[in-house]
RNA sequence: GGAGAGGUACCCGAGUGGCCAAAGGGAGCAGACUGUAAAUCUGCCGGCUCAGCCUACGGAGGUUCGAAUCCUCCCCUCUCCA
């Protein structure tokens, strides 16, 4: 078995915060000395069938964990998913039927077990004991907290201050994430710093059941490739592990070096020596940062699909980004042009390169596009049927388009 | 139930009768520079074959030559009182 201190290590990768530290300690003495693996619980809510690396940073950690002896408990909130938690500013979600969550949670999943191993991976659904639970039960539960506790959590906070709305039913999810913990005997559980007032509930109810309390242990929320904000969908900076490789590689190659190194810690499997000495080699010069992020984005690549994919995205990218070539996959369209001959912007648009004429109108007056490598700067163009053309708006889009005339 | 404050474009947020397709910021897109990094600079940023027209400031009506701005009703959010 690891020491203590190794484990400390491994587990301490990347982590925004251990509460409380010691209690982590203690608990993984005890496993060893009474050779018991750590009962590590991490919840899901399967609202989201495209998980992106943001959602990864979790897995990752469990997977420390799962390296390390312990047993993680890969906890879907199917319960939850069908209330639907309007955390934050969204709004309410719409609520999801229960074959949609048993879908979404089956692709989560999947996608989960890349990163996992599935035999030693615990799935438990919170609605197989939460679906029982009767009105009294549920009053009960809510009567061990009180709103001005609530109203600490920071989120909480900001809205009733900001004069937003704040939904009575949203009182109950730190409660019944807790109550999550209860069930399972969570020794540890693992979630987002913005997880953090609804695990520490989990303490509490805890203790209040006898229970040994559980560690609470939190991993930064990854930014997403703006930098700045935290990776999401509805931010759109986000990099969706079932996206096309080349995709995935690009955006990862997009963002700033900065980030490159947060992501190295949070989305790779790369030891903790193997990032160091890479980011030794950034500081002294001998890698080059553009190198590094090669090998990242590779890396993601690989992981979602193949070494050989992984590859081919890497040659692809170098081939249109460092040599001003052509993507090796450019869909031929074929289009049926009335009369001799189609006016730029609408043929744009008709290849979904640009969402209006109006866009393509102005790609074209700011230069982005090209016909068989010629810029056109004329938005009244008119592209001739009956010939096939290459055409290219802006950096990253490209069509071929035979035009037929009819 | 009563009183008050609000609802503006993807987001934040100005605008209180014409000069408003609506300031400013952010995001996004394009161009320059690069390593498709960051930073910076420039332009664009509702739709329409576009010096013009159409649609848009929570919804529906109304006043007016003219409304995001004024009036009526409705919907939604927040605050205080009960």
């Amino acid at each position: 078995m690891v020491s203590v201190e190794e484990q400390l290590r491994i587990i301490g990768r990347g982590v925004a915060e251990i509460l409380p530290e010691k209690e982590m300690e203690e608990k993984l003495k005890k496993s060893i000395k009474e050779g018991r693996p750590l009962k590590i619980k991490a919840g899901f809510d399967p609202t989201a069938p495209d998980i992106h690396l943001g959602h990864t940073v979790l897995i990752h950690k469990m997977r420390q964990f799962q390296d390390l002896g312990h047993e993680i408990i890969f906890l879907i909130g199917d319960f939850t998913g069908m209330i639907g938690d309007p955390t934050g500013k969204s709004q309410t979600r719409k609520h999801m039927t229960k074959d949609e969550v048993i879908e979404n949670a089956k692709s989560y999943q999947e996608q989960a077990f890349k990163i996992l191993d599935p035999e030693k991976t615990k799935i438990a659904f919170n609605s197989e004991w939460l679906n029982n639970m009767s009105l009294e039960d549920v009053i009960r539960l809510a009567a061990k907290q009180t709103v001005a506790r609530m109203l600490e959590r920071d989120d909480f906070k900001k809205r009733y201050a900001g004069e937003q709305p704040i939904g009575i039913h949203e009182f109950l999810y730190p409660l019944i994430q807790g109550y999550d913990s209860v069930m399972l005997k969570a020794d540890v559980e693992l979630g987002g710093t913005d997880q953090k007032f609804n695990m520490l509930v989990g303490r509490e109810l805890q203790k209040e059941q006898g229970y040994e309390p559980q560690v609470v242990l939190m991993m930064p929320l990854l930014e997403g490739t703006d930098g700045v904000n935290k990776m999401s969908k509805s931010m759109n900076n986000y990099i969706g592990i079932s996206e096309p490789p080349s995709d995935i590689f690009g955006k990862v190659m997009s963002i700033s070096d900065e980030l490159m190194v947060r992501y190295y810690e949070l989305v790779s499997t790369k030891s903790i020596k193997e990032i160091e000495n890479l980011k030794n080699g950034l500081k002294v010069g001998s890698l080059h940062p553009m190198e590094a992020k090669k090998e990242l984005a590779s890396e993601i690549v690989e992981r979602y699909y193949s070494r050989e994919e992984a590859l081919q995205a890497r040659n692809g990218f170098e081939n249109v980004f460092r040599d001003g070539g052509l993507p090796d996959e450019i869909e031929t369209v074929s289009l049926d042009v009335e009369g001799d001959s189609v006016w730029l912007p609408s043929l744009l648009s008709s290849l979904n390169m640009v969402k209006s004429n109006s866009e393509g109108r102005r790609l074209i007056k700011q230069g982005a596009v090209t016909i068989d490598g010629n810029k056109v700067m004329d938005d009244n163009f008119q592209v001739k049927a009956g010939g096939e053309y290459l055409i290219k708006a802006g950096k990253r889009r490209f069509a071929k388009a035979r035009l037929l005339s009819s």
